[in-house]
DNA sequence: CTGAAAGCGCTAACAT
DNA sequence: ATGTTAGCGCTTTCAG
């Protein structure tokens, strides 16, 4: 019984041993084409004999499907990419697809080799979360090299394919009014996504969503005529100190936020424990409102106002609709936005005088 | 320009375009072999023109090479994986090797069927964090197919292959001497893995990582002379509910524990909610510690005393490993434990009389 | 229903 | 340094 670590056995090796052409064991093994009943069975006793093992990368030689996707994120740790790829895997599975990820880190040569990659692999499609809206070309690229691909929770621009994503926008205005019923003028924002400061209401950031965030927030306070507070929009707060800096730099600034806005839950973790070490009080002294819903959300003092959305979902949607795009010269499935709706709390109340 | 979604360019479009053979194509494209100066740029100009794409499936045929490696986890959202699969995506990346993930959620039988699908792709190494450590029959057909096997964060029984685990056993010892010299004789834990209950002392669970933690922790106290709590130990509580019902159930119980040990983040939250819905303080009423450094571990009142390990390392390690074993024969790497700390905070406290 | 034979795109001898 | 020529393991006509 001591399979030798050597060659595996081929479609040849069960055809002679079952006493078939190759063709005839192909056609048993590979589920296609016809077979008799004394064929197939003898084909399926050679195989578990040789404990054969079809080579996967020979059918895609043939076939130009290889039965897989690509999956890119700009970052693997946060903690919604991995409800999200968990919704992707799951659809993956239940089509008999592979999942191949890799990682951005935010960087546009990363991402491009990534995608380069995964292209040389030919995955059957591709889900990709961007690292930039604002430079695609390498994604168009792909995309004319004739593989389907799907943006996940952001754009890209001058891309003709389909986005799944929340509504981003929506959320930010029901922030905006929130915020601005309760009495703040002076909102924070603090943001992962690097940017140049200060932002300008009607600019647009290397990200569709933060974008879309920022235009409603301080849109509503632009259309009721009150001056948005833009220069307390803070970006590029990728680590623990630098979300800490940020976070503090803002509460330092001569007229401070009443409101501050975590763009996630890293950054929701920073901002709680700087003001808990500033002995900041909230709701009273300042508001908290949180782009992540979090599971720890609800057990911080006091429980987070937050953003929701169905990040599980928007998993496999986007999976769904690549695999549906596969070989379909089709058009453009077009997606339609999911929620993104704000749980009301306690991290938010009026704005101090 | 309009590149059309057709057939892609083939060393063989290049060659001809390039005014070169095949096989001086092939050598410049893929880096192998000598090559003149002038052919080398004549086939790169060309292959920009054509926008060649080396087929990867096509070399791997040749090579028996896939320049990809397969993670199995049991849980993808499983926030110390995301870190883990960090870790391994990060050498993965730095090797020019594509990282394949697939789930197995606790079912051995979708384990099964990911490693077959994996050893279809012939990827060139496998990492596996397994779901039963009981039976290993699939993983062990993988490595006798030659395929090099690393387990993540937990054995598998009769495995000869490198284990990137980290002390649980250490960690578990130092939970229980610390909670015994506070007076604590009734310990209860609560567990995601599925395992029938009453646990008793000494005896293996499906989980190496569970073994080693019970034994641990309950040995202190069989060691002492105490009778160790065992049957305060819940298994299978993996959704949310399910945890809170063992907890609740544990908290009812006649002699109810002095001490909570949750074995991970997810059961850590299902804790505290429940604890905080009771009204139940902590650490007068009841200590808590939980087996996972989650970052909100220290926003929480009482901050957690938590176990911490390297789980980022841990990844790249099992990468590192399962990369170098690719082509070696080679004896079986032995892997040295990497450390688990028990971070003291303020969850734990005296055991109330 | 089954067999023979021609590729898929690339690597790897082996010549030259 | 470069060209020729076999394959790698499978799918897929095309005959029979």
């Amino acid at each position: 019984m001591w399979e030798r670590s050597q060659r595996q056995a081929t479609v040849g090796d069960v055809a002679r041993l079952a006493g078939v052409s190759k063709a005839t064991a192909a056609r048993v093994l590979g589920q296609y084409g016809s077979s008799s009943d004394a064929a197939r069975a003898a084909v399926h006793a050679a195989a578990a004999a040789l404990s054969y093992r079809p080579n996967a990368s020979a059918k895609t030689m043939n076939t130009g499907r290889s039965e897989s996707i690509g999956v890119i994120s700009r970052n693997v740790v946060n903690p919604g990419f991995a409800v999200a790829l968990d919704g992707i895997m799951a659809v993956g599975a239940a089509a008999g697809v592979s999942v191949v990820v890799a990682g951005s880190e935010y960087d546009l040569d990363l991402e491009r080799a990534a995608i380069e990659s995964l292209l040389n692999k030919r995955v059957d499609a591709l889900i990709v979360s961007p690292a930039r809206w604002d430079v695609a070309d390498h994604i168009d690229a792909a995309h004319r090299a004739g593989v389907p691909i799907v943006l996940l929770e952001r754009r890209a621009t001058g891309l003709e394919v389909p986005v799944v994503q929340s509504d981003m926008a929506g959320a930010g205005r029901v922030i905006g009014r929130h915020l601005r019923s309760l009495g703040h003028t002076r909102v924070g924002m603090v943001s992962t996504f690097p940017h140049a400061a200060p932002y300008e209401l009607g600019e647009e950031t290397g990200s569709s969503v933060m974008t879309d965030r920022l235009q409603a927030v301080y849109g509503t306070y632009a259309e009721a005529g009150i001056r948005p507070s833009t220069e307390l929009v803070r970006f590029a707060a990728r680590t623990s100190t630098a979300i800490q800096r940020e976070v503090s730099a803002l509460l330092d600034h001569d007229d401070p936020p009443t409101a501050l806005i975590a763009s996630d839950g890293q950054i929701g973790i920073e901002v709680l424990t700087v003001l808990r070490a500033r002995g900041v009080s909230i709701p009273r002294d300042i508001s908290v409102i949180m782009f992540e819903d979090a599971p720890w959300a609800t057990l911080v003092d006091p429980p987070l106002t937050v953003v929701v959305q169905p990040t599980y979902e928007m998993g496999r949607t986007a999976a769904e609709v690549a695999l549906a795009a596969v070989g379909t010269e089709g058009r453009v499935q077009r997606v339609p936005l999911f929620p993104a709706e704000l749980v009301l709390r306690d991290s938010v109340g009026p704005a101090p005088r």
